[in-house]
Order: structure tokens, then C-alpha cells, then sequence
DNA sequence: CCAAGTGAGTTGATTTAATTAACTAAGTAT
DNA sequence: ATACTTAGTTAATTAAATCAACTCACTTGG
């Protein structure tokens, strides 16, 4: 957590947020419905109780996940994802495109529920009102700092 | 490296190839143009020297890194990313956009070229040649295991 | 020609992070 | 009353990353 990456860059600061072992995975599993403690320790086979413990604590601090007791005494908790931690939706959707076009065993594909067919992800411009080939776009650096908060 | 993640799930077998520390940032700073180990260095402050060597070899040997000798004797290296590792470009870009939209200090933002307004990233149904909502996909097993090698 | 500097690493020691294993505490089910 | 489940905590061990120093081949400056 605590700053690893010094790098000005939207990319590395976000890992410094989610880059750790397991993190991506634990926020994942919540996205997908698992939101108890058990349910997320028994689905992410591997995983050991102190390490989830300590991940959920500090996606809790960052704000990407939140909890609520359903339980007192003995204090439960669930845990959801907050609107940042749902935005990561994207980034696992790039993932798991990125492995079903280059891993050598495939789980998953992304499928439009209507067709039943393969969706990419493309590149869209609201002021155009069109997708965008890649390399039309460019990361530019922003002189507003200081954004949400 | 070696299999950490067990779970069939294309998202932990990706992070398996690319969710170790620094791997991410390294492919990136690549694919941004920065192609001999030392300018790698330079770029990714905080980096080891043998930290970036190992990484450098395995993702040579997972694919994504291609290395060319433009010195031998002694023998230096260029490396630059193959089509697999090329393709990142989309969990990159999901990345910076999440990190436009939620970090508290952003560095920067993805523009259209053409008209200098920010994009953002959507599904495209190549069978309905239109974009789709999130709620409109879903990701659902494939039986082809093993696709590409 | 000799010294200092650069590029591309390697080796070993230390520190940090993750894994393994055992344990607790409250409540439920048998 | 005993065993089992949920939701963790604590301590010990192992693995990974960082730090620091060193190598080796070549290049440049004096």
C-alpha cells in the first residue's frame, strides 16, 4: 500500500491503490456476489484469513469497499463496493479479454446477453459521438490536480 | 510467477503473468518508448537492478517481451513488447481512465486527437455494430479451453 | 595511456510481505 | 455437552523485494 510506486503516472498510482497481491481478485469476488468473509475466503482457494483481513481493512480505508454489520454480537460484517470499486469493472473486463485472446487456457468470454456474441472494449468519444481507433488517442497530462475529494 | 492463483478464472491466471509487482509498469514504460534496461531504469524510479532484469526474463519467456541484440560484445539489449504484450494497451487505458475518474492527485487523461475531448472506453458488439451497456454483457465460460499457441 | 564514466547486468545481505498453522470467541445445530 | 460454523487474530516460517556493492566490456576526456 503506502505509496510503493513514486512514478507520476495515473497507472502506477492506481497500483498503489490495487496493485497487491490478491487485491484485484478480492475486489473481483465481491463485484461478482461474494460478500462475506467465508464466502470470499472459500472462493478465492488460496488465499489465507489474515491476508484477506488485512486487504479488506485497507480497501475499506481507500474507499473501494465498505461494510456493514448483519450481525452483532458476534460483530458479521458484508462488504460491498463502493462507486470507485465498482469502476474497476472495466479494468477486469480488459483483463479478461486480454486472456481470452492470449492465455493458453481460457475461462471466460464477455458476451453481449442479447446476440450472444463476443464484445470488445473500444475507445469512445462523447464529444463525436463515434469510437475512435487507439491510435487516434493520446494520455495527456491534466494541470488540474487535485480531482475528486 | 509460477502459478499463484489456482483459480480458473481468467483474470487470476492473467494477474499470474502480469500481477507481480512492477510487471505492469515495466510493460508499460516499454510500450511508452523507454527500450534499453537502463532507460527503463531511469524511468521506473524505484526500481532494482535485478529486480528488472528477472522480470525482463520472464516476460520474455511468457511472450509479451521481445529482446534484440543492437551491441554484442558487449551485449546489449533492446527489448520491446510482442502482440500479446502489446495488447495490455486496453488494461492500461482501463487503469488510467479508473485512476482519471477516482485518485485524488491524476496525472492524465485520455484524449481524441482529433477534437481534444477526453474518451472514455465502452463494449462494442461486432455483430450488432453498436455499443452496449455493461448490464447488456456478461461473462460466461468458454468450452474451447486452450485457444491460441 | 590512464582514469572516470556508462550500460547492463550479477551476487549477497537485509528487510518486508505473504504463507502456514494454530488459536479465540460468539453463536448454531445435533 | 459436543461439534461445527463464521469471522477473525497472533505468532512462526518462508518467499519476495529492496539495498548495496561489485563485475565486465566498452567509451570518452585529459
Amino acid at each position: 500500500m503506502k505509496e510503493r510506486y513514486k512514478l507520476p503516472c495515473n497507472i502506477a498510482q492506481t497500483l498503489n491503490i490495487v496493485g497487491d497481491r490478491w487485491t484485484l481478485l478480492i475486489l473481483h469476488d465481491i463485484l461478482v456476489g461474494n460478500e462475506t468473509f467465508n464466502e470470499l475466503k472459500k472462493s478465492l482457494d488460496g488465499i489465507s484469513a489474515n491476508l484477506l483481513s488485512d486487504r479488506l481493512k485497507h480497501l475499506e480505508e481507500a474507499g473501494l469497499v465498505a461494510s456493514s454489520v448483519y450481525s452483532k454480537h458476534p460483530p458479521r460484517y458484508q462488504y460491498t463496493l463502493t462507486d470507485s470499486g465498482r469502476e474497476l469493472e472495466l479494468v477486469f473486463d480488459a483483463l479478461l479479454v486480454w486472456g481470452r485472446n492470449n492465455l493458453d487456457i481460457c475461462y471466460k468470454q464477455l458476451v453481449h446477453n442479447e446476440c450472444q456474441h463476443e464484445v470488445e472494449l473500444q475507445h469512445y468519444c462523447p464529444s463525436c459521438k463515434t469510437n475512435v481507433d487507439r491510435a487516434d488517442v493520446s494520455p495527456v497530462p491534466v494541470e488540474e490536480h487535485q480531482l475528486n475529494k
